[in-house]
DNA sequence: GTTAAATTTAACCAAACGGTTAAATATGTT
DNA sequence: AACATATTTAACCGTTTGGTTAAATTTAAC
């Protein structure tokens, strides 16, 4: 029993096209193969159920944003540099893969457990970065914060962005020349400095 | 042919909260007339099909939000405080109504541009917004950012917390001895803070 | 008690769906 | 050409699902 290692990854990225736009239950498994070129048989074959799919699409979502997040927040940057790059890192991440807020999403809807378990998997630790905070509070180069507030402000205002994009598109941007794609471009450095004149001293 | 409005009512909170949690493919009616306590054949007396069901939520979903962020914009109050009851208004309806995030998401995904529609059915119109914050900028009350990234982010903060419930709930709070609840709540007054930081001059 | 109307029952239907199977075919390697 | 392997075909299966229907039952109003 053997696997073509293309077909595997061209079977992976119909599958997060199709998920993504249908959702997971909206998905039938046939609309992933014409997607792909391929047979339903052979879908099966590679991927032995839709549920083990999605979760291998999931996983690896996570996996992507996770660590190079840490690493991130463990550099030796001052704190807004530190800011300042992990907000750019996010967004590129997410520009590059912009599944990921869809899929994150709806896990978190339809199975908060598994979600959890999976980030919890990743080794994620967020720990760090409230001891972090706290020790600039007290430094005073930024105001007293709820550390995990902040976390919160910075997480939404890097993700939602992403999971709206609909609605910046034809909404927000209607009588606006700029693009999407620009509009998320300059969103890194905007982004980073919103959140340090919202907590600089 | 009448209907009982207590009956119909019944029906709209139940599908509430079947479609909030296995999203609209994943839900079945039978599923929905289960958690109404009714019978599959009254379920499509009162509502003709799963999708007017869904449709129908989405549309009270939408209507409960948008004039109320207009009006409070469109009020005599300085730009901070319109900010303030902005994120107030926003938050208060959301924590009443929290299936509100997870249909939208949902329906950004699957069904983009019939959100749209409902969206500016709706009568929102972003450009009294957009004007106020320049002459904010042009009164030099606030930095010079670009209005729809102002809005954006706004939306992000009030909005996106909602969504990440679960992840704030067993992972951002998880050594914190704060509720979630307490934790939203505490956003009314963080949020508008941390905004008005962001872009007062 | 009578009537009207809301609700339930019980059965039905066609279509769809994830998954399976064995044989046939195509592709790649030697 | 022979062989191994990846892929396809074609059919199948049991289950589920949204939606329907007519008759029976229950409820509410008078």
């Amino acid at each position: 029993m053997k696997y073509n290692k293309d077909t595997s990854e061209k079977i992976l990225t119909a599958a997060i096209t199709v998920f993504e736009e249908k959702g997971f239950s909206g998905t039938r498994m046939q609309e992933i193969a014409d997607k792909a070129n391929i047979n339903k048989a052979l879908l099966h074959y590679y991927y032995k159920s839709k549920d083990k799919l999605f979760e291998i699409i999931l996983i690896r979502a996570i996996q992507l944003l996770m660590p190079k997040l840490a690493m991130v927040f463990n550099s030796e940057d001052n704190f807004f540099k530190k800011i300042e790059n992990f907000v750019s890192v996010y967004i590129d991440i997410l520009s590059e893969h912009p599944h990921i807020p869809a899929f994150v999403s709806h896990e978190i809807n339809t199975n908060p457990k598994r979600l959890l378990k999976f980030i919890e998997n990743s080794g994620v630790n967020i720990t760090p970065f409230i001891q972090t905070i706290k020790q600039e509070i007290e430094k005073k180069t930024i105001i007293d914060i709820e550390p995990e507030q902040l976390i919160v402000n910075t997480i939404s205002l890097c993700i939602f962005p992403f999971i709206a994009k609909p609605i910046i598109t034809n909404i927000i941007l209607k009588d606006n020349k700029k693009k999407y794609t620009e509009f998320i471009e300059s969103r890194k450095k905007e982004v980073s400095r919103f959140i340090i004149n919202a907590i600089k001293n």
